[in-house]
RNA sequence: GGGCGCAUAGUGUAGUGGAUAUCACGCUGGCCUUCUAAGCCGGCAACCGGGGUUCGAAUCCCCGUGUGCCCGCCA
């Protein structure tokens, strides 16, 4: 509610000046209501009560009356259970919207955001746990573009150490039939013969395999370590031979993303940072920290008891004995030279980096380097367990998206529609892709939740096709309109009767701003999944009651109003990643 | 053993100091000769337990309970 916020403001100075307050102290009291049937803005005043000795009934009684004497009749001023509440004049805010191009985020601050997420070590398919990074992430950067930011997407791909030394090292020395055997010896699936083309499901089996192999035959970990220690000396040969192991899979997960519209703007490979020498650089530095410790062996560490770090360990390692780097340490390598491409970095992690990403942010003061944004997210569990690449106990996205499909298509034939089957398929795509991303985005990061296909496949109303929906009825009513070439009358704002379901649509979509920084500012895509759901629900209510054709004539008033929901409904459906049909 | 998350109707969720605790599924009763019924309207039902701070606590603090994650010279 910026535009009455911004309305109100100066009148706010006048009243608690008048009051003998300082109005910039208290400011921060003007907030949009809890519930906003209530009013649109409003002013408590319990904390005032202390302050002025009164009742803070009396307070908001005064205020609403001083208020009252100075604005206009289009805000509506009010005293209520010690709350000063303002209500806007409905035609105002259709004035403001529908005549004068109110545009949002006018004066936010731009920035330029580098924003990491998925990261996934390129060894096998996206199972669904691993895709709820990739989805949060990816409505991230929507969420933040949609606002004005500048945003780059960066995919770290870990091209180096032990994960794709394995994988490598079983691509050279394990033959396909040795592989089978071994994973049917140990109860893994056989490959789904619908992805025997797509490498990533093709290829993790070597991996799976030679993990079991490894603990059968101690030997192979000799041969393991000495290329895992070349990759990270940075020796050409062997990286090239890791990254043609490895980029096929990656290949196939990318591809998988793209099914759900999530796209990336830059790869950054683990191994650049040791090549151009600034993971040495970064430990030189760190010898220098006063929490710089050395092992009997010689292996580096800073000692962060003191920085609130507990535990078995309180150490944080950052070079081998053998004076090669860490994981980690290649990370503060990468954060450096993140801060080199935006002003702004967000990582999403799950919460397994919890303690990992406070150790890197401990070293990272140390270095003088600024700290990112960290977003964690909980792990989607399966009803019997933990998912495992590894196990082969996962539900993979291809196998999810390729179920919400056929849904979809079962749903769409059982309603009549004159659809071709191109149509019928795009929308089956479309509606599996944003159900899917939505029913992990209105989840809350933090809370853990357990994998269910009904869940995970439902279209109901709390869902991507239920907003889908929505705007698909406006698209239809502005076909509509201009198929039959109605003309729309001039007509004046002031004279117009406006209904309640539509008074409440208009307050809704003012409340996109507010809805979208929210958002942004607390790295929580779910509480603009919220706003969707209202955002189409008001247009549900008004299409009820607000008639735009009635007996072959167009109501001008109210066609303007559905075409300015239906384009706000799409740009929030781009802002999730939802795919906004325009038919379904 | 220690640290860090999380706990709200039968189920899933919103809510980070204020007004009658949100929405959905579920159960239940209604609405399609009228712009797409994947929709709309009504009813049922909840803040883990115990202390504290505050004029006021689901929200902040302490203790407990349950649950998840972590405590590698792995990534």
């Amino acid at each position: 509610m910026k535009l009455l916020i911004d309305k109100i403001k100066p009148f706010f100075e006048k009243v608690f000046g008048s009051l003998g307050l300082d109005s910039k102290e208290y400011e921060f009291l003007i907030q949009t209501p809890r519930d906003t049937n209530v009013c649109d803005v409003c002013i408590p005043c319990f904390s005032l009560a202390k302050i002025m000795k009164e009742n803070p009934v009396k307070i908001a009684e005064n205020i609403a009356n001083e208020f009252n004497l100075l604005l206009q009749k289009e805000i509506n001023v009010k005293a209520l259970n010690g709350y000063v509440n303002f209500s806007s004049d409905s035609r105002w805010i259709a004035k403001k919207l529908l005549f004068e191009n109110y545009s949002f985020f006018k004066e936010s601050q731009k920035l330029k955001i580098l924003i990491e997420h998925t990261s996934a070590n390129p060894n096998g398919p996206f199972h669904v746990g691993r895709a709820r990074n990739a989805i949060l992430g990816d409505a991230l950067v929507r969420l933040n573009r949609d606002l004005g930011n500048e945003v780059i997407a960066e995919y770290y791909v870990d091209d180096m150490g032990k994960q794709v030394g394995i994988l490598s090292w079983a691509l050279e020395n394990i033959s396909r039939k040795e592989v089978n055997d071994i994973l049917e010896h140990n109860g893994i699936d056989n490959l789904n013969p619908i992805w025997k083309q797509k490498e990533d499901h093709v290829r993790v089996r070597w991996y799976q395999a030679a993990n079991i192999l490894r603990k059968e035959k101690p030997e192979i970990e000799d041969e393991l370590a000495e290329i895992i220690r070349k990759s990270e000396e940075g020796d050409e040969k062997v990286l090239l031979q890791f990254n043609n192991a490895f980029q096929p899979i990656l290949d196939g997960m990318l591809e998988t993303l793209a099914k759900l519209g999530i796209k990336y703007d830059s790869f950054t490979n683990e191994s650049k940072f040791i090549i151009d020498g600034s993971v040495n650089k970064i430990v030189k530095n760190l010898e220098k920290s006063d929490l710089y410790g050395e092992a009997e062996n010689g292996a580096k560490f800073l000692e962060l008891a003191e920085k609130g770090v507990s535990g078995k360990s309180t150490k944080f390692f950052f070079q081998r004995s053998d004076g090669s780097s860490l994981y980690a340490t290649r990370d503060l390598a990468y954060h450096q030279w993140k801060w080199s491409q935006s002003e702004k970095l967000i990582n999403v992690l799950g919460e397994d980096h919890r303690l990992q990403s406070k150790q890197v942010s401990v070293a990272l003061n140390e270095l003088n380097i600024k700290c990112p944004e960290v977003i964690f997210y909980a792990f989607i569990k399966l009803p019997e367990g933990k998912m495992s690449t590894r196990k082969g106990n996962v539900v993979f996205m291809d196998d999810l998206i390729l179920e919400a499909e056929e849904i979809a298509l079962k749903i769409l034939s059982e309603r009549k529609g004159e659809l071709n089957k191109d149509e019928v398929f795009k929308i089956a795509k479309a509606v599996a892709s944003s159900a899917i991303r939505f029913n992990i985005l209105k989840v809350s990061p933090e809370k853990g939740f357990t994998f269910k296909w009904e869940d995970a496949l439902s279209f109901d109303a709390d869902s991507a096709p239920f907003i889908m929906y929505s705007h698909a009825r406006s698209c239809s009513i502005n076909k509509k309109v201009k198929s039959l070439e109605l003309i729309e009358d001039n007509f004046d704002i002031s004279e117009i009767d406006i209904n309640d379901s539509t008074s409440r649509l208009l307050r809704t979509i003012l409340r996109y701003e507010d809805a979208i920084e929210k958002s942004i500012s607390e790295n929580k895509p779910n509480h603009f999944c919220n706003y969707m759901l209202e955002l189409s629900t008001s247009y549900n209510l008004f299409y009820r009651d607000s008639p735009i054709i009635k007996n072959g004539e167009l109501n001008a008033f109210n066609y303007k109003v559905s075409e300015y929901s239906r384009k706000l409904i799409h740009r929030g459906c781009n802002a999730l990643g939802i795919i906004p049909l325009e038919s379904m």
